[in-house]
DNA sequence: AAATAATATCTTTTT
DNA sequence: GATATTATTT
């Protein structure tokens, strides 16, 4: 096709003409450019209205969907949809007893009058503009509500996207209570999840011969680091990082590898090409989705059939998007396919005024959907993945008769609060102002402290919590600690775990991405998708069973050789080249152990069947189980909780919220799908029982909540505003509305908090007050602890560093060797972290190194139950002890940080 | 081939 | 300071 492309090395791509047991063209996936085989089709039954009222329109009728030419002539697929089952559900939904008769007064009391109008605005495209804390999740929500109760409109013509699933659920949730349980027929989803559904539906269209599989970001990166290697590349030169990064933004932008084939100009732009190019074969081989491939190739599926465009653009009546200032080109313009209506989006015609395509003559005969969106201009944080902030400030030239509320009065926050965030958003230029008000009283001023390290900023935290909670002024579950980026986390949770605090961090270290979760998961995604190339390269060795890189890489030129993929390579080891004896026995055992895998999947076993089997047969519980490794003991622990997760989903895999397409509920690949698709911001605690917890998570996933107390912490120019913004004026812009966020997220009481030293990659280092400080009245900030006292002159930086740090963690010390066993205690499994020592280890680490390489140490004797401490895990206890003199070892369980086995010789420990 | 030691790179933010 | 990759040893 691409002629650019003809003469690279890619192994299986050289030569097609000789000897390929590839599969030939016609199993090729279509073009998207590929002439539409439906010209002929009939019209619609239906009346086909001009520009009439959307009500007008028949209401779309399930089943009533004709399958594409194309579906017909591929067989085999492995998800029929039955039409017949889906009418009689949603019938059910439809008549259902269940139906809650709304009045729909009720819907709008206690409104304001924008927002009255946001929820009966009837028509022409709707934009919503919500400031912070207006009111606008139950805007929407009765908007929709108002719609099926007043309306008349059917669940299934509404589309809702939002952010995070979590924030569908709680759509769904909420309409629910409004109108009843049909209202489970509607599709609220993230733009992913609702575009994986179109995709599955459609899956065919676009070649794929059974279920495929998404990638994330580092299933990406993997892939990328194999097409490198195969270019050729230098990583120096060319890091597939960067590459990665790079072809993400191109599909935001919906730039498909051969248009920028055609448009590179630069050898550093031609080689990205190559590596697009070739990526983008490696994932279709792998019958696998990246990210930004599902937005991309449900824009592309629309644009290039029609006649699917029409099957959505008949069904979803009314398309209703939360948070349109986050969403990037590819989202907007998906946007725009589905329901139709936008300016810049004529068909194309002849010079005679006809139609070019046909099937678009019908397509503009439908009038667009209802088009509703919300946002918040001042709120858009995500430009670095894509996200530009003209969708919605152009929303209005995009859909010309487009009608815009405003939403200015906030219910959340104090007047004190949004005077301080009203200040800091309007340094930002270019923007359309707003005027925030509130009807609430001026409340407390906010709190300022300045800490002289990271620890006292933590331990400051922590009292303030204490005094809130003992005064009876917060509940745990009320507060929220806001930070920068997730790794300054960890001192909060040092601190919380020694005070006894309870608290929970949101995102961070994800559960999904420990390496042994994605072992196993990568063995499920094998038996899943076959031919997914980058888990099964994962799990090859893994446990270790004698396939090492030779051996794969003997593999890869076989693959290469037959012009097979690397999954089809490894079934024909027996071809491979110089393979040593071995090595091949160690494949063919692994290839009878991934085909009795796939025949207890065959039997019809389920996700959380399949994965016991996975568990037991490739033994990797067993080394797991057997090994010496202390850590691998929350390795198990984790392991189970993932079990049960999938025992939790085989016993009740629910229905599919949004609707009902994609793959059967219940198998494997809607378990591996909504694994790939839940997010972080879906384990935010719910705050229902109890006095709660204190939820801790970055700016970013503050999005969207709010909280009683809110701190704000690490407010220095280098933290926040981050580095990396610190030079460039878009960057800082985009810096200060994630602090206009934060700032508004507090209902009641807000504290800004700043570190003069803190430790950054090892290395402490002083950083000036964040210029957002400053933004912020005086009057309305109360400082507790200023810097003025712990500003360091000159003489800081010398050697009277080391002993001040030292000094006062020190004195955290004494307090936390008191409450250690309390807090481990009453916490149950919180234990210790005993990190404390980290600020005194500091300046230690310089030496600890060449200390430990003079290595000679007094061996310490220890019995079960002695305390000890250790230079990196802190405070911990033994719990048992092996061998005698050199190779004298204790288990000593340091309680977050985990179990670790010492070899006394050499760990640097001390008993206390 | 596997276990161990040494080193590089890293840190924005996430569906 | 932690993790992933790479070099070294067994």
């Amino acid at each position: 096709m691409s002629s650019l492309f003809d003469d690279l090395p890619l192994p299986g791509f050289e030569d097609p003409a000789v000897g390929s047991r590839r599969p030939a063209a016609a199993d090729a996936p279509p073009p998207f450019d590929a002439e539409p085989p439906y010209e002929e089709a009939p019209p619609y039954g239906g009346a086909v209205h001009h520009g009439g009222a959307p009500d007008e329109l028949p209401p779309y009728e399930p089943g009533s969907y004709e399958p594409s030419p194309y579906e017909e002539e591929i067989p085999g697929d492995l998800f029929e949809r039955d039409y017949a089952a889906e009418s009689e559900r949603d019938a059910w939904y439809r008549n259902g007893a269940a139906r809650t008769v709304v009045d729909p007064e009720q819907l709008l009391e206690g409104m304001n009058d924008p927002q009255r109008e946001a929820v009966l605005h009837h028509g022409s495209p709707v934009l919503i503009v919500a400031g912070a804390g207006s009111g606008k999740t139950r805007v929407l929500t009765h908007r929709i509500a108002y719609l099926l109760a007043a309306r008349g409109v059917q669940p299934g013509e509404i589309l809702a996207i939002t952010f995070t699933n979590k924030a569908a659920g709680e759509m769904r949730e909420r309409v629910e209570a409004l109108v009843g349980p049909r209202a489970r027929a509607m599709w609220v989803s993230t733009f992913h999840s609702a575009c994986v559904r179109i995709l599955r539906r459609e899956s065919k269209l676009l070649g794929f011969t059974s279920s495929f599989s998404i990638y994330d970001a580092a299933d990406s990166q993997r892939l990328m680091a194999l097409v490198c290697r195969d270019l050729d590349l230098d990583p120096k030169q060319f890091p597939p990082k960067s590459f990665t990064a790079k072809i993400s933004n191109l599909k935001n932008e919906l730039i498909d590898e051969e248009t920028y084939a055609d448009q590179a100009a630069n050898p550093m732009e031609k080689k990205l090409a190559e590596a697009y190019f070739l990526y983008q074969r490696r994932l279709r081989e792998a019958n696998a989705l990246d990210f930004d491939d599902i937005i991309m190739t449900t824009v592309n599926l629309l644009q290039a059939f029609p006649d699917v465009a029409e099957h959505y653009r008949r069904r979803f009546r009314h398309i209703l998007v939360d948070e349109y200032q986050d969403t990037n080109h590819a989202q907007y313009t998906l946007v725009r396919e589905l329901s139709g209506g936008a300016a810049a989006h004529a068909p194309k015609m002849t010079v005679d005024g006809d139609f070019v395509n046909p099937a678009e003559a019908r397509l503009a005969q439908i009038a667009p959907a209802e088009l509703c969106v919300v946002g918040d201009a001042d709120q858009s944080i995500y430009a670095f993945r894509g996200a530009t902030i003209r969708n919605i400030l152009q929303f209005e030239e995009d859909y010309p008769n487009a009608t815009t509320i405003l939403l200015e009065q906030n219910y959340r926050s104090t007047q004190t609060i949004l005077s301080a965030a009203n200040a800091v958003i309007e340094r930002n230029t270019n923007r359309r102002k707003k005027n925030l008000w509130t009807a609430g009283d001026q409340g407390e001023q906010v709190v300022g402290y300045v800490a002289d390290d990271e620890h006292g900023e933590a331990q400051f935290i922590a009292e303030e919590i204490d005094r809130l909670t003992d005064a009876g002024n917060a509940r745990p579950g009320d507060v929220a600690i806001f930070y920068r980026t997730n790794a300054q986390s960890r001192v909060f949770e040092e601190v919380f775990i020694r005070v006894g605090l309870p608290y929970k961090v949101v995102g961070g270290v994800r559960f999904y991405e420990r390496k042994e979760v994605r072992d196993i998961l990568a063995y499920l995604r094998v038996l899943s998708n076959p031919e997914d190339a980058v888990p099964l390269r994962r799990i090859l060795n893994v446990p270790k069973r004698g396939i090492g890189d030779r051996a794969e890489a003997m593999i890869d030129a076989l693959a290469a050789r037959e012009r097979i993929s690397f999954p089809q390579a490894l079934q024909r080891v027996d071809e491979a080249y110089g393979m040593a004896a071995r090595s091949a026995n160690a494949v063919k055992k692994f290839n009878a152990l991934m085909a009795g895998l796939r025949q207890v999947v065959e039997s019809g076993a389920g996700p959380a069947a399949v994965l016991e089997a996975v568990l037991e047969e490739t033994g990797y519980l067993a080394e797991l189980q057997a090994s010496t490794d202390p850590q691998d003991e929350t390795r198990v622990e984790n392991l189970q909780e993932l079990a049960s997760v999938a025992l939790e989903y085989e016993k009740d895999p629910g229905e599919r919220p949004e609707g009902d397409e994609g793959p059967p509920v219940g198998t494997l690949a809607d378990f591996l799908e909504r694994v790939a698709l839940v997010a972080d911001s879906d384990q935010i605690p719910d705050d229902e029982d109890g006095s709660g917890v204190i939820t801790m998570m970055t700016l970013h996933t503050a999005k969207g909540l709010e909280f009683p107390v809110v701190f704000l912490t690490g407010m220095e120019d280098g933290i926040f505003p981050h580095m990396r913004a610190l030079n460039q004026v878009k960057e800082l812009e985009e810096e200060r509305r994630l602090a206009y966020v934060g700032l508004t997220r507090a209902r009641q009481r807000l504290y800004l908090t700043r570190s003069v030293l803190r430790s950054a990659w090892g290395q402490p280092s002083y950083n000036p007050a964040s210029r957002f400080l400053e933004e912020i009245p005086d009057t309305l900030v109360q400082w507790k602890r200023t810097g003025a006292a712990a500003v360091p002159g000159s003489r800081f930086a010398g050697s009277s560093s080391g002993g001040s740090s030292r000094g006062s963690s020190r004195g955290y010390g004494s307090g936390s060797s008191g409450g250690y066993g309390g807090g481990g205690g009453g916490q149950g499994g919180g234990g210790s972290a005993g990190r404390s020592s980290s600020v005194g280890a500091t300046p230690r680490a310089g030496w600890g190194k060449s200390a430990r390489t003079v290595g000679e140490r007094e061996i310490v004797a220890l019995a079960v139950g002695d305390r000890v401490t250790h230079d990196t895990f802190g405070l911990g206890t033994v719990v048992a002890t092996q061998g005698v003199g050199d190779k004298a070892q204790a288990t000593v369980d340091f309680g977050s940080s985990g179990r670790k086995q010492l070899l006394l010789r050499y760990a640097p420990v001390e008993k206390l």
